[in-house]
DNA sequence: AATTTTATAATACAGTTGTATTACAAAAAG
DNA sequence: CTTTTTGTAATACAACTGTATTATAAAATT
């Protein structure tokens, strides 16, 4: 197959054979060659895609990024009541599925690789803040958020329970269970929220 | 200075040198040479120390918890009413201080490295988690904590908030400083215990 | 004083790293 | 059919890696 090659879908190819690479071997094992190896490229051919290999590492991590984004969004826009959505958007941050602990621990690897090549990498800001922030917001022009509660501390505090949370499910993932999260988060949510007389029968949220 | 040398206090030096190494070049610039360089000292020479480079990590990475866990203690031993005893000792543990900083960035780094050498470290159990079980359990011994409240969800809670203030505090330290810290943390426990009558002009706890 | 032990240093070695160069073949363009 | 472009592959290279070996000198031991 030697001229027709869609750019686009390769480097994405590429990009998810170096999740895979990374989430067997680390960022130590992050090589070209291993990388190459994994995709089924030789070097020559993924240098053609890529011409450095920090070029590809910020392509993988970003990519990682708008994957998360995007089914965030998708979450957000399926018009659920409000402490529903607000716990299914945040069981998309927290891993407690394959895919979301795959990528939990590649962008834990990336992170901690990144702190020391500021000059290539970004990092830092992976916009959870700003949607915690809106989600409380939300919360709030609905009329359920806790008046007697400060939305900036609380919006702090949920902020770390999530990274928190994760964190812990990555590294202890058999304590910290899906239904473990579920538990937590659940409670945590009706925890900020005013108390309310039960009028459907649909969730026990 | 030839023959001799306090073995112990000459590790101790060294992994010192290792942390610096890694706080300004991360674990990838972690290597035998550069870290021999930073303690000053030859490859030759550091080896009589350590005969293999994991040797090192471990022994490195071991320090760090064990400095940690003596300073939580020292604070645990000082007897302070409960609730400013609980923020203290947090604070031992988020980062507030360039010491506690550089500890948690040492931290964080070896952590996704020895993710993926499980052969070779331990790693996740830190004894956080015990420790705070620990503190929730004091409160509720003094009576300060909240009835209504599940003891095993908050502890999880609290302990997401502090390993997620500590990420956010390293990743954002701008944002997340120290007062910010503090505010949260005092908050937190304010919501946890049960609203007493003031009765002594001490703290503003 | 002679010998052993200990600390340090210098050098060597095989393997891996990122990147560059070169060669080659398959398809498209003329 | 020839020429150019594009994807792939093989190989090369200098730098760096962890570890091993060897040498040397200073103190302790005898």
């Amino acid at each position: 197959m030697p001229k027709l090659v869609d750019h686009e879908k390769r480097k994405k190819q590429i990009a998810e054979a170096t999740w895979r690479v990374i989430l067997e071997r680390g960022m130590e094992g992050a090589t070209v060659r291993n990388i190459a190896k994994e995709a089924g490229l030789s070097l020559g051919a993924l240098r053609h895609y890529f011409s450095a290999q920090d070029e590809l590492l910020v392509y993988a991590m970003e990519l990682v990024k708008e994957q998360a984004e995007a089914r965030i969004k998708r979450v957000a826009a399926e018009n659920l009541p409000p402490k529903e959505m607000m716990l299914k958007i945040l069981l998309e941050i927290v891993p407690t599925t394959k895919e979301t602990m795959a990528e939990m621990e590649v962008w834990f690897a990336f992170t901690a690789h990144a702190r020391h090549k500021k000059d290539v990498f970004d990092a830092s800001h992976d916009g959870i803040f700003t949607a915690i922030a809106r989600l409380i917001h939300y919360l709030d022009e609905m009329k359920l958020f806790k008046k007697e509660l400060d939305k900036d501390v609380e919006t702090e505090k949920l902020y770390a329970i999530i990274d928190g949370l994760a964190l812990h499910a990555m590294l202890e993932p058999s304590r910290v269970d899906r239904n473990r999260i579920i538990h937590i988060l659940t409670s945590h949510i009706h925890s900020i929220c005013k108390e309310e007389q039960e009028n459907s029968g649909v969730g026990h949220l």
